[in-house]
DNA sequence: ATAGAGCTTCAGAAATTTCTGAACTATGTT
DNA sequence: AACATAGTTCAGAAATTTCTGAAGCTCTAT
């Protein structure tokens, strides 16, 4: 433990998964970064520094992070530069912008079940998928709360500091 | 319905939605057009053709395809020609696919618990993350039973007929 | 007000992904 | 056995994504 260089190896190494996962590349490891830093916030000038990114590649992907919210603003401690954070609820977040995916899956199977006569054969396939996406939409909430539970439950890894 | 225009719009338009979701472009064109044929099985040639694609873009495509278990070869009738069809379980498959992705982050988050100190800021982020990872992680066998089991309950989630 | 640091935007460069076309392999038909 | 059709592979072309560097904007401190 504590091993500085096979810390940042950790993080890159997360943020190509996160890559794989739809996130664009320097969206990724900023995000690694914000997980992988032992400072309570970042500036975007220590992004930068430490992925060896230019000043517009880390404004990008700080924007796409904000915008999906898995990361915040800090309300400035009363200085120029703007301090960042993972949000508290970021995985949670980050699982459920699927549900966007999921719905507009459920939307191409409507539209095809729309433009088919029923009995065709890919009219009951479309249905098939709908009915899946429709019952996953559906899941969703549910699962949600259950982790939500599961976590005020004082599991493992409890003890949380603030700031 | 049976607008054969809007079809292929509408399978295009799914095409796009699956190539968000990390699926590569023509393997994403190429499911669209497994669902939303009225054929039960097209060889690569059809594909090609209405696809307006090359045989080795399509040949890549299949093979990706088949690789992840979203289509299967049918059992050749006799011939030269190659048929393919979407597979029974498709949907689910897709969706399972993305528990290699949660077991990779877990993985991930796992690794750099590794490499911090117990109480550092950032072993404290990855142990929630590798919380919630672990919690999904457990939670998608019941999510796939229950899918199942509503299936086998034969409630198609509105007024389609069966077939 | 002015200076200057930090941030954003954007055009063009670089890197990566994706597709085509042609050569090659395999298989069924005559 | 020879031919022809279907399918595969792969090098290079085309298209797309992603990043840099520079210009410009904003806001704080002097």
């Amino acid at each position: 433990m504590d091993d500085e260089h096979g810390r940042w190896e950790a993080a890159e190494r997360l943020a190509l998964v996160l890559t794989e996962g739809g996130l664009q590349r320097m969206a990724a490891r900023t995000l690694a970064m914000f997980l992988f830093t032992d400072l309570q916030s970042v500036t975007a000038g220590e992004i930068g520094e430490r992925l060896a990114a230019s000043a517009g590649a880390v404004s990008g992907a700080i924007k796409s992070l904000l915008a999906v919210g898995l990361i915040e603003r800090l309300p400035a401690p009363g200085s120029r530069r703007e301090h960042y954070r993972l949000r508290e609820d970021a995985w949670a977040t980050l699982f459920t912008s699927q549900n966007t995916a999921i719905q507009a899956m459920l939307d191409a199977a409507a539209a095809g079940i729309e433009v088919t006569r029923t009995g065709d054969p890919a009219h009951e396939r479309l249905s098939r998928m709908r009915d899946f996406y429709e019952f996953l939409l559906a899941e969703l909430p549910g699962l949600l709360h259950r982790w939500h539970q599961h976590q005020q439950s004082g599991q493992s890894a409890g003890q949380e500091e603030r700031r």
